[in-house]
DNA sequence: TTTTAATAAAGAATTATTTCTTTATTAAAA
DNA sequence: TTTTAATAAAGAAATAATTCTTTATTAAAA
């Protein structure tokens, strides 16, 4: 008879996933010169329901002003807040292949406060190099830059049959949150939190779309 | 007084985008020589509810068998069926940099029923080429190319600031569906389909968990 | 056969999320 | 000032999705 309801209020993860979206908009609109801008029109543009919106604004403590609407440069402030573009939280990168390649190389990550600070593969031929000016090295150096380091986020752009594995390494020396870019189900203990960016499941919603008309 | 009522009853899309998922574990699983597996068995390795992963197959149209389970070739079949890998859909791809080669090149698509049947990019150096076994052709290929060969999907993977640009073309040629793994937000036309594989949702959602604890 | 236990299926309840409706605020116009 | 219109905020309702509960099915054991 365990009480299972979590008292946490947290912000609803459609949320979360729309906050980048917002502020990839509006840094767009701040470029054009426009200070100040209303919900409306963010709802038109972005094909979002205004009342969402404005849910998704309050969740991240920001209000706007009636006749005037929402002022450009703070939202942008606020979302980057937020989504803890002003942290820095290191992550560590399994398989250097050419998904992780493209990783180490985006540019994207700069202003995200995510920092790759070192990359781990098993081909000799890349072990020393540097990819996007991240260091390869080799997977037995894994262990020591964890604990050494203690880095929270793991990044898995390995081979689907060795994604679990590396996990368990990366959960076993004390990292938190493991990103996993393989087709591969990752199992992880209770705490331990697995975001997968899953080709697959986009796929599928595309390929369902179609097969509908 | 429209009535906005869709009355569709399609599968819902979290259930779509854990089809893969009970895909690739269901591979697996039979892989180690079982041929039966129950409800509950999938659900606590999936760490999804038992209900909700019955309901999910339940949409897809296949049920299992009282004490004994699911069919585990059976229950592959549906999928693949479902998650249309006996189609062939064809796409392009359009911006052959990191991320565009890292797909042109992935593997797991061969099993999906997409085909990328050729990429476009105004690389002088990369144009004739091939990447993945899929050819390099320049940007004004691609209306010919698109109208002649009724291409459905197109993939854009260039920088953010052309997606909506290449975008807008795709459309005006007979493209029905973009895969925009840019974090650009796509403006379509009705009846278009956009789906975002957004680099920066994921990480979002990663960083609110790791902040949160 | 009959009973039992494992399991799926159906339905109800709950929770989460989105959308709709109403109310309040406020800058600008009258 | 006072009024108006654009807008945000708050609350209610509707919808979607998940989880819980009950019922039905059936292979295997007794």
């Amino acid at each position: 008879m365990e009480t299972k309801k979590q008292i946490v209020s947290s912000t609803p993860e459609p949320t979360i996933r729309r906050l980048p979206m917002y502020l990839s908009y509006l840094k767009n609109f701040l470029s054009d010169g426009r200070e100040y801008i209303s919900a409306p029109h963010i709802a038109s543009d972005l094909r979002i329901d205004a009342t969402t919106r404005t849910k998704d604004l309050a969740y991240i403590g920001i209000s706007g002003k009636p006749k005037i609407g929402y002022s450009v440069p703070v939202l942008i402030n606020y979302l980057e807040e937020f989504l803890g573009y002003n942290r820095n939280d290191l992550a560590f990168l399994v398989g250097a292949g050419n998904l992780g390649t493209a990783l180490l190389k985006y540019e994207g990550f700069k202003n995200t406060g995510l920092r790759i600070v070192a990359a781990f593969d098993n081909d000799t031929r890349k072990i020393g190099g540097k990819i996007g000016g991240v260091e390869i090295l080799p997977i037995d150096k894994l262990r020591n830059m964890i604990e050494r380091m203690h880095i929270a986020i793991g990044i898995i752009t390995t081979p689907e049959g060795v994604a679990q594995s590396i996990a368990d390494m990366m959960i076993g020396w004390g990292i938190k949150a493991i990103w996993n870019f393989t087709p591969a189900i990752i199992k992880a203990p209770e705490g331990i939190f697995v975001e997968n960016t899953s080709i697959y499941s986009n796929l599928a919603v595309i390929i369902n779309k179609i097969q509908n008309q």
